[in-house]
RNA sequence: GCGUCCUUAGCUCAGUGGUAGAGCGUCACAUUGACAUUGUGAAGGCCGGAGGUCCGAUCCCUCCAGGACGCACCA
């Protein structure tokens, strides 16, 4: 053996053998009769990672939690199914092509047209794809590359397509003129999911409409009031009672208003005058106050963040409009406050912008409407559900599990709020909605209708639309195949819990509609990646850490085990490069011990009959040690405390078979006879190669690479775990 | 407002109804050895605070304080 270990030259050999072996692919395994054709599958599909660009450190944090799992259930000998993909991330991806367009060539994606902007934003995807790819690979993920898919490809379009139709046939899509996030950054509409809270101070103004208005209204967005279309206080508010039903023709900055004094209990008494101001068309609150008492909207602010309306503040930006109000209302002495509040504004996620509410013609997804299911799953009952039920049942049924139930309260809490989701974006890159109109008629398929004149939607749909469908579109839905038949329901789940209700859920919807099952049987939902102050890594940072760099300089094994090691796996992980170093030592340690034992192997004929995996015939205590904790490191993986077993198998090694086992039989191996030499040989290399199994799913390249040299021509990837 | 989580060694964090653990760091000693080092040992803790349940609580329950986060939102 080399007397160094190292580390890029084993892990890139090593990469390299696994993948001429071709045993990440479950059916090479069957081949080659490593696995039972008719072993109990396990499946698991990739989060796609977006391609935006490079992975960061989180992604080599969920990969790895991911191979743990898939290491184990292979080496348990089940079938087992990892399928790579990536995510075309629509919003995100074009929003990173504009900017650098608008960089480099001053252009906005409207100068070079639909056409050409998409194969700017493909090429980009192209290229991010493959620097990806070869990152993932680098990490030691044993992924079936044969079945990579990507979100936007042939396949998965089909099944985008076919699940629109399907769910608009059902009616769970509509069409529909309703309020929604209007990000006037990106230029688009997003969902309530995508959608951040940011605290803000600002100046909440209370005021009248006009000298004759009897109620004065609070309000922190004086420039709307032009769209105000009701007046809404609390029923049991004595001090307006007599109002209430009245309607009143007011001139509000030169602009006349129509208002009606509704009660809705909505209202909080104690806040401001107790009086709302309804805005129904830039207000998600008035909008449904206003649904309620069927209170007209009126839009006073475009798309563009401008206002609409005659006056003075015609064609004014929001907040100088709103500064001009003020100032109007001050000179005619309609002003009665003007108080500095904490609110919280809505931010877009992807492009930082405030969101401007806007009623729009969108595409939604209804949660609440009663549907025809027709199957009795999750107890649902043969007749009606809906769309939250389904998901609500699909966990609460402990169907899909949850590895930490308090993510169960979380999701559950979530669905008890969920609004319609609004799927529909105004950007090009993406799924084209698939149906098509002609004069008033409308259409929706898969495929395009046949005949002239039929003009596609020009929106596309929500990334997350496609996503959703990722546990079976990339096991080849809507084909049956016998991949879907095989590996469906997934067995396993791994995402991080910020995208538990874009992500997660959605994918339960779906499979809840489509499939009538549920997507995957356990969901391991993990934390996010800190650095060592606790910050999330983030470019605006600039604490981002590059993991291959870590991976080239200390190992992608000892990358693994820093992230996997001192956190369970709900939890944050808080990621120090010293540790990555410890473990890079440990990485070492082991090509040390195995180095020693490997040098004092007896000469002789003897020793072939190692190969064979016999038992020593001395040591029994030791063995019994050790199968107790290969017991316990079993358990704790089955458990899914990856952070217990990797301990205590990094433990065993260096502190129990490395202090102790192999200082204590040093002597025998220097001075013993020549029985004695082979007894203490066959323990140690017995106890080093149970170790490096025990080990593998978390540490696979060096104890591989050391397997190999003990045991030429086998693989211990596809060794079995007893 | 509703909800979740966290508080344990200098740091980062595990863990358990029965005398407190790891990694890193620190200190002392040993060592060129299978070891780009390693080994042996040490120091270091009222397990956030106050009650309660229990023979026994760091762990279970209640309250309090501080911190993080999610959802909703005050117009």
């Amino acid at each position: 053996m080399e007397p160094r270990y190292d580390i890029k030259e084993v892990e890139t050999r090593i990469s390299k053998a696994w993948e001429d072996s071709g045993l990440f692919n479950p059916d090479i395994c069957i081949e080659q009769g490593k696995t039972d054709a008719d072993a109990e599958p396990f499946s698991i599909v990739l989060p796609p990672p977006n391609v935006t660009g490079v992975l960061h450190i989180g992604h080599a944090y969920e990969d790895a939690l991911q191979d743990v799992a898939v290491r184990y259930a292979r080496m348990q000998g089940k079938r087992t199914l990892w399928v790579p993909g990536t995510d075309h991330a629509a919003i995100a991806t074009q929003a990173k092509v504009e900017k650098e367009l608008s960089k480099t060539e001053k252009k906005s994606r409207f100068d070079l047209g639909r056409e050409e902007f998409l194969k700017r934003v493909n090429d980009f995807a192209k290229a991010s794809h493959d620097t990806i790819v070869k990152q993932v690979k680098r990490l030691g993920a044993s992924l079936d590359w044969t079945r990579e898919a990507y979100t936007l490809d042939e396949k998965r379009s089909k099944g985008v397509r076919t699940a629109f139709k399907t769910m608009y046939d059902l009616g769970l899509i509509y069409r529909g003129n309703r309020i929604v996030n209007w990000d006037p950054k990106g230029g688009t509409v997003i969902s309530d999911d995508e959608v951040q809270h940011e605290e803000r101070t600002a100046t909440l103004y209370t005021f009248r409409y006009d000298k004759n208005f009897p109620i004065a209204v609070a309000t922190t967005r004086l420039e709307t009031k032009f769209g105000d279309t009701a007046v809404a206080v609390h029923p049991s508010d004595e001090r307006y009672k007599q109002y209430v039903g009245k309607e009143y023709d007011a001139v509000f900055c030169g602009e006349p208003i129509h208002i009606k004094i509704i009660a809705d209990e909505s209202v909080e008494k104690d806040f401001g005058t107790g009086a709302l101001g309804v805005t129904p068309a830039h207000s998600m609150i008035d909008w449904e106050i206003a649904e309620r008492h069927k209170i007209p909207a009126k839009q006073v602010i475009d798309e563009r963040g401008k206002m609409t309306v005659d006056g003075i503040v015609n064609g004014k930006k929001t907040e100088e409009a709103r500064m001009l109000v003020a100032e109007e209302l001050r000179k005619n002495g309609l002003m009665e406050k003007e108080e500095d509040v904490v609110q919280n504004v809505s931010i877009a996620e992807r492009t930082g912008a405030i969101i401007e509410p806007l009623p729009k013609l969108q595409w939604f997804v209804a949660v609440d409407k009663p549907f025809a299911h027709g199957s009795g799953f999750l107890g649902i009952g043969t007749k009606t559900t809906t769309l939250k039920k389904l998901m609500y049942n699909a966990v609460a049924s402990g169907k899909v599990k949850f590895t930490s139930e308090r993510f169960e309260k979380t999701y559950f809490h979530w669905i008890d709020n969920l609004r319609d989701w609004c799927i529909s974006r105004q950007i090009w890159f993406g799924h084209r909605v698939p149906v098509w109109y002609k004069g008033n008629e409308i259409y929706s398929g898969v495929e395009a209708p046949a005949g002239d004149g039929w003009e596609q939607d020009p929106d596309t749909l929500d990334t997350w639309f496609s996503s959703a469908l990722w546990p079976f579109s990339t096991l080849g839905w809507p084909e049956q195949t016998p991949d879907l038949k095989t590996y469906f329901p997934n067995s396993l789940m791994a995402p991080g819990y910020e995208i538990l209700f874009l992500w997660v859920a959605r994918m339960i919807l779906m499979a809840g509609v489509l499939l009538k099952d549920i997507p995957f049987k356990t969901v391991l939902i993990h934390g996010i990646v800190r650095d060592s102050k606790g910050q999330k890594f983030s470019k605006s940072l600039g604490n981002g850490i590059d993991p291959l760099i870590l991976a080239d300089t200390y190992g992608a094994d000892a990358l693994r085990m820093a992230l996997i090691v001192g956190a369970p796996v709900g939890n944050d992980v808080k990621f120090d490069e010293q540790r990555v170093k410890g473990y890079r030592n440990f990485s070492t340690k082991i090509w040390n011990i195995a180095r020693f034992i490997h040098m004092n192997k007896p000469a002789g004929s003897a020793s072939e009959s190692l190969k064979n995996n016999e038992k020593p015939r001395d040591g029994g205590e030791y063995i019994k040690e050790f199968n107790t904790l290969k017991k316990d490191v079993t358990a704790h993986i089955e458990a899914y405390e990856y952070h217990l077993a990797s301990e205590k198998a990094y433990h065993y090694i260096w502190h129990t078979l490395a202090d102790k086992i192999i200082e204590e039989q040093k002597a025998k191996l220097r001075d013993g006879s020549a029985a004695e030499k082979e007894a203490a040989y066959r323990l140690l290399e017995h106890l080093l190669l149970e170790s490096l199994k025990m080990l593998h799913p978390f540490m696979p390249f060096v104890t591989e690479a050391v397997y190999q040299i003990f045991r030429p021509g086998r693989m211990l990837m596809v060794e079995r775990w007893e």
